[in-house]
DNA sequence: TCTGGGGTCCTAGGACCC
DNA sequence: TCTGGGGTCCTAGGACCC
């Protein structure tokens, strides 16, 4: 069975020119949270020798670069636009991030020719340009559009053993570009002479268990076109949830801690709902800036059992203050806080316990969620989050674009 | 003076049991 | 000098992904 991998080119670079054509052509960069490094760069910022990843501190004099915060909320929107696209179009969709999906195509299509019409047509009703690439397995679909990536060909489609022998197609892909083998299995991989995939596909099956693994295994095994990683992630369920940000400045003090870890503990629980899920433990940590070797290192983390399954504020955030209370160490400069919430359960199959009003709390949370979704997130908040305007911590994203569709206030206006 | 955030899966090793 | 063997469960940490 064929499997095909829809790829987004420089997904938020592509979503903010979306909404900016005069962005076309020009050296875009979209930088991560904290305007921290760069996430995504337009093949013209490429071009400047900027890689993705690097931090951008160290580029501030490229004035050229048109450059972005992410802006979550419109890349979400536009991914599930285009998701939802190509879902009405395949048999079958596994939506792997925002902007990546393997899909399989129906039995009747030509190949090549099904793949080159969805992109034009991706293209043209999403405006958004991917490329495709096709194989027997999704590992060699991935191979499929590593090879698009570096020999470009015109239509940014491609078909794994359609014009040349599979070995030599997968001779063109080194063994690090392949999806699963990273910097520690590459270095293994070449110790022993293996540069790329057709000769870890050729390589002896026990040498790659020994060494990389059951993943390992299953990479040779994709690579040599038997199917090892299925099409089945989009139902799994989520093993947690989480939150967790770096501050703009160090903060010393147990107040502003306790507002950040609350403000996080906020985002992590909307998550939660979102998903119908229920948590029934809680892990809190923070942590010194490990980049300031000169600065004294803190790290501490703390874990609490729930009674019972919850996605209540009023249960979650109260355990969040003594967890951070357990672990906070006064005369450190801390730079970054993480709230997790665990063992998750489905909402829906809660079970009740003797001594939490569990009722009571969730026709609150009901409440809370209705407001919020008329009145607008954050509209409301927990006392212990602070005010939002006065977070002097707060996260940077000094240069976000406008949430073109989803926001009433910042819809885009044509003159 | 800067270096993100949110996930999954796998393995080793300790605790515990019979 | 010797002091079992086999199993499960859980967790921390590594590796990897986008």
């Amino acid at each position: 069975m064929a499997i095909a991998l829809i790829d987004c080119l420089h997904f938020y670079v592509s979503c903010e020119r979306l909404f900016r054509p005069d962005l076309n052509g020009q050296p875009v960069v979209v930088l991560s949270n904290n305007d921290g490094c760069a996430v995504a760069l337009s093949a013209e910022a490429r071009a400047l020798g900027l890689e993705r990843g690097s931090a951008w501190f160290f580029h501030r004099h490229l004035r050229q670069v048109r450059l972005f915060s992410s802006n979550y909320v419109l890349y979400g929107d536009i991914s599930a636009r285009l998701m939802r696209f190509v879902a009405a179009r395949v048999p079958n969709i596994e939506v792997y991030s925002i902007d990546e999906a393997f899909v399989t195509l129906p039995p009747t299509a030509d190949p090549l020719t099904f793949i080159e019409a969805l992109r034009l047509d991706i293209q043209q009703a999403i405006g958004i340009p991917v490329r495709i690439g096709l194989g027997s397995t999704k590992t060699q679909a991935k191979c499929a559009c590593a090879l698009i990536k570096s020999e470009r060909p015109p239509n940014h489609c491609y078909v794994l053993g359609r014009d040349r022998a599979l070995s030599q197609e997968l001779r063109q892909v080194p063994v690090t570009a392949i999806w699963g083998i990273g910097p520690a299995a590459g270095r293994k991989l070449h110790a022993t002479g293996v540069v790329n995939a057709a000769e870890l596909a050729a390589l002896d099956e026990r040498w790659v268990l020994r060494n990389l693994t059951i993943t390992g295994y299953r990479i040779q095994q994709e690579l040599r076109g038997i199917a090892a990683i299925g099409m089945e992630r989009a139902h799994a369920l989520r093993q947690h949830v989480s939150c967790s940000r770096g501050f703009s400045r160090p903060i010393s003090s147990l107040a502003e801690l306790a507002e950040a870890v609350s403000s996080y503990a906020e985002v992590a629980i909307e998550k939660l709902r979102r998903h119908r899920l229920e948590a029934t433990e809680i892990l809190v940590y923070i942590a010194t800036d490990p980049f300031r070797p000169a600065q004294r290192k803190y790290y501490n983390q703390a874990r609490h059992a729930l009674p019972g399954a919850s996605s209540s504020l009023l249960v979650i955030i109260p355990i969040c203050m003594q967890l951070l209370q357990s672990i906070y160490r006064s005369g450190y400069a801390y730079k970054k806080a993480g709230v997790l919430l665990l063992k998750l359960h489905p909402a829906t199959h809660h079970q009740h316990e003797l001594f939490t009003d569990h009722e009571r709390d969730e026709r609150l949370m009901a409440a809370l969620d209705t407001i919020q979704q008329r009145f607008g997130r954050r509209r409301i908040f927990m006392a212990s989050s602070g005010i939002p305007a006065r977070r002097q911590w707060q996260t940077r994203a000094a240069l976000r674009s406008p949430r073109f569709t989803t926001c009433w206030q910042e819809l885009p206006e044509v003159f």
